[in-house]
DNA sequence: GTGAAAGCGCTAACAT
DNA sequence: ATGTTAGCGCTTTCAC
């Protein structure tokens, strides 16, 4: 910069006012400088400038998801939001190990980041490490929030709410709920979705009841059996708690000879691409639009940097029905 | 730092010394700093070491791999190698999008990283963007290098010899090769490696020959009617070229009555976990050790920052094959 | 053995 | 409208 403002023929001082369209001076010389400065192919220095503005212009992205399934859009979404604002994310794997996770926290707090996002692969457990208190902005996005914290979740009974109308809608009559252990909270939370919808429209769920297991293909595909192969008159459509159990259960369903969406309609959860779209007939499912929610969330860090004053507390962010082929036509409208 | 200095009694100078363990200086003077250090709290400011040392000690990962299903695994080998050295890395998501790419680049410049990785979905394909004469060192890994630069990527032909003669070595004596499109570079190393191997074994492929299609399960089940519903005596194993086509023909061979894998061995590529465990049985697959080649190019880059001389190339990392049940017993010993 | 002083490259009051 | 000066927080050479 030195060698910028010696050949635009003025003091550092005004090279750098010139260059950051700050303070007063002559268009002319606040052209003359900008026109060396890209003749002369200069870069800022990130480091000085963040060193002295006691601003570093990143972030630090803590998670503990391997298969980032659900990090993967998040983070796209965070990064999105953050590079047109000139500032840049580091990634902390962690690995759900609380040694690993401090000594990134540590690496951030030494970086100088701005703050830091907490995303995991569970809405409903903390990562293995303290955030308060760390003197900078934490915002936690499809993680469990710290109390008086800004955090950012799907608000899966909406979504839900939607799968179950959508089928509704559709004619069905006999809804079965097949999904995940009852340890996550999200299970509660789109079960009673389930059945509020079912009761709203006066319908009763199967004899089954909601059907607990697991997030796995095999558990879809187990519980078609007890859906399918007993007595009294078998669900008309299948609700479930994950695509990998809606794959499940489609493939149990080819197998017995019924037909998706003919006889049955199913309704998958995650928007998992890869798995929903592999799924014959590929399926309809509810996308909880993670990468909208990394952008809000790398928004709201922003202004918190700013020290704009954010009311605490977690935001719910709308789901939404993908509407594929497993449901038969769409509903009209 | 001056509070420190000034608590322990020494010049700010020597307090640095003390803290990073250099210059000569009285062991009980080193001790106190440190003490002292450890007392207040204190956390050196990196911004201000990156400044003087002139080492940011960041580096930045540029991907365009937004499944993440390969990057995430070098990612992780990636930021494994580089935390223990105290070094952060910067995620760049490019998206194929060559602006996009620019922009993080020159993020990444003005941050002044200590180097570049350069990682991607296509190990043939280079990502939408420069990276020569950037002055600082650039690594490849799992996407095409530069020419001199340095690069790492599997060893896909020693990962199909591998599969194919765990195919023979258990008896299989009809071998069919279903793989991916001919326009990726990886289907014609493995389809290479696949002949070579039966050609050494005396054997011969199916009537079909290679079956060239796409990455997905719809193709491996179509191929899988190519290869059974034909005249002629059906093949007695399949080596696939990615999981979600093994996948797709271990489930087109149940809808056939076939048994897998007594009837017929099957092995798939990738080792992506969630479809080849899925897989009934759970797929035997080449697990191309993506975090292990992660590592190594995090390490390399770090020698590279150091200025040691290393040798320009692209190194082929092995591929081992992960025994599952889709080929039967493992061979003895 | 320890410290004074001169940077690293840039920003921001304050003066002119 | 521009320049001078004093940092930002740390490292490093070179006297003492």
């Amino acid at each position: 910069m030195r060698d910028v403002a010696a050949a635009a023929g003025v003091s550092v001082a005004t090279a750098s006012k010139a260059l950051n369209d700050q303070g007063r001076m002559a268009e002319e010389t606040r052209a003359r400088v900008q026109q060396t400065a890209k003749a002369l192919g200069f870069r800022p220095n990130g480091l000085a400038q963040s060193l002295s503005r006691r601003r570093s212009f990143t972030v630090g992205l803590l998670t503990n998801d391997t298969y980032g399934r659900f990090t993967l859009p998040v983070m796209s979404g965070i990064s999105d939001a953050l590079v047109d604002n000139g500032v840049s994310v580091f990634l902390c794997n962690i690995e759900d190990d609380p040694a690993l996770a401090q000594t990134h926290v540590d690496a951030m707090l030494e970086k100088r980041v701005d703050g830091i996002i907490a995303s995991g692969k569970r809405i409903d457990r903390r990562l293995p490490v303290d955030l308060s208190g760390l003197g900078i902005p934490v915002i936690y996005a499809f993680s469990e929030p710290d109390p008086d914290s800004i955090g950012f979740v799907s608000d899966d009974e909406g979504g839900a709410r939607q799968a179950v109308e959508h089928l509704i809608r559709l004619g069905r009559r006999r809804i079965a709920h097949v999904t995940g252990p009852s340890s996550f909270r999200v299970v509660h939370q789109r079960a009673a979705a389930y059945r509020d919808a079912l009761g709203a429209a006066g319908l009763a769920g199967p004899d089954q009841g909601v059907l607990v297991g697991h997030w796995s293909e095999a558990w879809g595909h187990e519980a078609a059996g007890y859906l399918f192969d007993g007595i009294g008159s078998p669900p008309d459509a299948v609700f479930c708690g994950s695509d990998q159990i809606a794959r499940g259960v489609v493939d149990a369903l080819r197998e017995r000879g019924r037909r998706v969406p003919d006889d049955v309609a199913v309704i998958g959860f995650d928007n998992w691409e890869i798995v929903a779209a592999a799924t014959r007939p590929p399926l309809t499912t509810v996308d909880m639009n993670l990468k909208a929610l990394g952008r809000e969330a790398g928004l709201t860090l922003l202004q918190l940097v700013d020290r704009q004053p954010i009311e605490p507390g977690v935001r719910k962010l709308p789901c939404r029905l993908l509407v594929r082929q497993s449901c038969g036509a769409p509903p009209a409208g």
